[in-house]
DNA sequence: TTGGCGACTATACCAAAGGATAGTCAAACT
DNA sequence: AGTTTGACTATCCTTTGGTATAGTCGCCAA
């Protein structure tokens, strides 16, 4: 079985291609770039899988992806990444990647994956893609104050100001004013709105 | 390999096991409830791979399944179903379920995922656990009028009852109403409610 | 054909929300 | 010591929302 892998950080594309030769028993080809992918497929001829880091030179997205496939005669190609997150890899496998490794997965899992991929399935790790969004750290969160961040928790319960007011301990004017300025640095134009974007930001 | 399958539906089980038999060389042991697989567990040894149906005899959700794998000294056991979304998947998987296998899924796979789950991984199709649960048809939209419908659609977006009778070329005073029975019918208490309880069902 | 129902309009009233402006207070800089 | 800033309270006023009641119109089924 033969295997392409192409990665500009020389670490992981040497220990990934060291492993996959010494305990899966492939033959492994290695470049550091999209262009030397794309050469050694055409000399080469085409690859049982083809592994491409989703960022490296050369690479532009998912029309890279599809260009590579096309290349190794539609043989598996799948994509490589330290970084990328859920929806990147989702994307991917809709637009006919093999699959989707993330540079923290387990050696072991590796090989497995390998194999899968190359008998024509499409593999990510489901933990991976099952894991919630982890809403990059709520950029909400850092931009409201404590007190905005409770008064909008009142307003997604549906909550009228007086019953927030209530809970909170405070008045109902006071109430009001952080609604205002809440509103105004989610730029939503009233309550409903304000809630409605923190429910999409998935608060609450 | 020797895989033990237990499922209540015989032409279901029978050409399951067949094709592995046949296409992947795979020992088959076959039984048509939980109990019997009990007891071949436990008779026969642990099995490389077990494949239980989620709706059989003697099946009663993860606690069952836990009490497999455990049977089958924690080698691997997984799902199969014909009617289970996604939420019992990952729910399976979280259990420490080897696999959720549909019966939707393509036979050529079939053999793919048992290999791979041999092999100590966790398999799912991917597009069955990425594509979007169907909202059960929307309980809501049967509920509601059309109008009403519209209006609950301009409550998501924020607008005031103005802006909505505007779009609808209705009356404010119209919306009032439809705001108020449509409040009603989704047992919120004001249109902020209603809205987040249209977003919660995943509508808009 | 008559009664009920859903969609719609109308008035009227009170409650709640939203906006403006101003002031207190304490903690955090400078 | 003085300034700034955020949280809070206060008053006043306008707009919007929510409730009630009543009436029109068209449709459908008993």
């Amino acid at each position: 079985m033969r295997i392409l892998i192409a990665d500009d950080h020389e670490l992981v594309r040497d220990t990934i291609s060291a492993f996959l030769e010494r305990e899966g028993g492939f033959e492994v080809t290695k470049t550091d770039d999209y262009f030397g992918a794309a050469e050694m497929i055409k000399k080469r001829g085409p690859f049982d899988l083809v592994l491409l880091d989703y960022s490296m030179p050369g690479m532009e997205g998912l029309a890279t992806l599809a260009a590579a496939k096309e290349l190794n005669s539609d043989r598996p190609v799948a994509l490589i990444s330290g970084a990328a997150d859920k929806s990147v890899a989702q994307e991917a496998l809709a637009a006919g990647a093999a699959g989707f490794l993330p540079k923290s997965m387990a050696a072991k899992s590796l090989i497995s994956a390998v194999k899968f991929m190359i008998m024509g399935e499409q593999y990510a790790p489901l933990d991976f893609m099952t894991a919630e969004d982890p809403e990059v750290d709520h950029p909400l969160k850092s931009k409201l104050s404590e007190r905005e961040f409770q008064v909008l928790e009142g307003l997604c319960k549906g909550q009228s100001n007086k019953e927030i007011a209530r809970d909170l301990d405070l008045q109902e004017v006071t109430i009001k004013l952080h609604v205002k300025t809440l509103c105004r640095k989610l730029e939503a134009k009233n309550r409903t709105q304000a809630a409605m974007i923190a429910k999409e930001e998935g608060l609450f």
